[in-house]
DNA sequence: CCCCATTACGTAGCACGTAACAATG
DNA sequence: CATTGTTACGTGCTACGTAATGGGG
């Protein structure tokens, strides 16, 4: 057994079993694979992927498990690459975060400041997405850390830490009849054309339960991924916005008047999360730090010893942490 | 980066650094190690080993982060042929169990028994050892399973499950004064030459703790590690002898008296451990099965699933389940 | 002076690439 | 017929074994 054997046969799993589409990301020969293939299926006696005549059609129950840990092996393996940079230089390396536009915009440019401040030699790469998609980064390991707040719970194969809780403001321009009133309801808030973030995105779930509890039936006339849409189409006066707190800046949206709607929806978490299993930089500990001071490194070491999701809330049950 | 040089590193470190003994004991050539470590350090651009003139010393801190990887990699191809031959043929393979005399002497036999008899095609392996050679044997996969009471909590890197309970009883002569005795006192016993287990075997903890938490020193003439030896002094009056319930036979030993003590002392817990992060086989979780009947299948899936020792003590608690 | 690790070197095996072939939809 | 996987074959690399060399205790 070689680890490209089992590195192949994860690649080919990947892409959906087309063994061309794995040679030409690998910038390998499709024969060389297909080769390997059989090798380790003739070693171990069994067959990986069931086929129809030449083509590779399903995977097997024997070949789910191997797969699974193959694909184990190989995060190992790229473990010990990053120990070994860890040792050579404590401060060179690669960090890639994943994560969504109201971080990204908004929260991550300070940390990313500091973060390069102390950091010069560390390669960064920001890769921005759908909750979703940011999930899936973090766990095939093209990202190091995931940063969202919405679709985190998905992954059991990331370690999931809250990182700050946050509420929503509601925008209008100054002109607007919302601006003159003391204290909002919610009531109030859903006689109004709403702009806000699409389904899936930036604590969007929090906002729809609460006009539900309340029986309502908001008009939404726009949604967007990202507050900065939002904000335009507010200024044109299609509908009151709402959008996180931190989304609002005080100088460049001084055109705009923010009302705080922390009493109508629950609060929101932000959670970082990082592949289960793979071995942390000490930078990596650092920005986790930078960008949420609570979660110090022993703190992280000791939830990703945690392993079902019972016992990370436990943990965090224990530190009077939220999590959800 | 090739499985065979992570084998290599990993054997030359559990060979105490020594290069020609590890090559004597994979069968193949010194210098092929020696160039393939080279080969490896130079690629991951460190050293594993420090080296004074070309003797190997140590393990350098990169070194034991490395080499902690390289095993975890190492159980995990294992576990890949593991796999392999479960869905080969369920019924074939094998199943090492390293145990104490205790067990392997009185209460493994009915459950060997019942085992051969339901797969007749497992290749079974019985190591018998002290507690701590059981544990070891265990931890580094020589046997699949450790079945042990005493000294089983000191390697992290064992899952081990409580199986059950005993207590103890005295064994005299019929001719000795104690046998007239209707209900035994510690003080009673502590007048008598004792007979019975080496510290460290076969719950010998509880049974010092009993007569120290009533200031009692036990005049200890004789110690071993097996009831079949303490029996034997106990004929020839050399003391009274103290054994776990389970090593006395009604028909075997009717020439000795057994008193129950199960009131004097408190009970131990005999329990089984595996590597953490091994691919079990069918038949093993059977095996387990039949020795303790509680641990079906998915109990002690959910007991691997549980990483620290406080979360796997939870589980317990949750199913009543002693521990210690 | 013995033991041990490294270096030197030759060989056998194997991984990989090119090319031809077969099978699917 | 276009796409995809397997077989055939040649080559260059490399892992491994034998022999020689150099340091340590």
């Amino acid at each position: 057994m070689k680890l490209q054997q089992l590195r192949y046969i994860w690649e080919v799993a990947r892409h959906n079993l087309n063994v061309s589409q794995t040679a030409d990301s690998l910038c390998t020969s499709q024969p060389g694979i297909s080769k390997q293939i059989g090798l380790l299926e003739d070693e171990l006696g069994l067959e990986i992927f069931s086929r129809h005549g030449k083509h590779l059609t399903s995977v097997t129950p024997a070949g789910e498990s191997i797969l699974k840990t193959a694909g184990e092996i190989i995060q190992k393996v790229d473990s010990i690459k990053s120990i070994t940079q860890e040792f050579c230089d404590e401060t060179k390396g690669s960090l890639a975060v994943a994560t969504t536009h109201t971080q990204c915009r908004y929260v991550l440019p300070d940390v990313i400041s500091n973060f390069i401040d102390k950091f010069p030699d560390v390669a960064l790469h920001m890769h921005q997405g759908t909750p979703t998609q940011i999930s899936e980064l973090a766990a095939d390991g093209t990202a190091d850390f995931a940063i969202a707040t919405e679709a985190m719970e998905l992954y059991s194969g990331l370690v999931m830490m809250p990182c700050y809780s946050w509420n929503r403001v509601i925008l209008v321009p100054k002109s607007h009849p919302l601006s003159q009133v003391n204290k909002l309801t919610i009531e109030e808030l859903s006689r109004f054309p709403l702009v806000t973030y699409t389904f899936g995105f930036t604590g969007r779930s929090k906002l729809d339960e609460a006009f539900s509890a309340k029986g309502l039936a908001p008009r939404v006339v726009l949604t967007a991924t990202d507050a900065d849409v939002i904000k335009t189409y507010v200024r044109l006066g299609l509908g009151v916005g709402i959008v996180a707190r931190m989304a609002f800046d005080a100088v460049d949206d001084d055109d705009l008047i923010a009302i705080d709607a922390s009493h109508l929806f629950e609060p929101s978490i932000t959670k970082i999360g990082f592949r289960r299993g793979s071995f942390l930089r000490g930078y990596m500990y650092d920005f986790i730090e930078m960008f949420a001071p609570h979660l110090t490194r022993d703190l992280v070491n000791e939830a990703a010893s945690r392993h079902s999701k019972a016992e990370l809330d436990d943990l965090y049950k224990e530190l009077a942490l939220p999590s959800h």
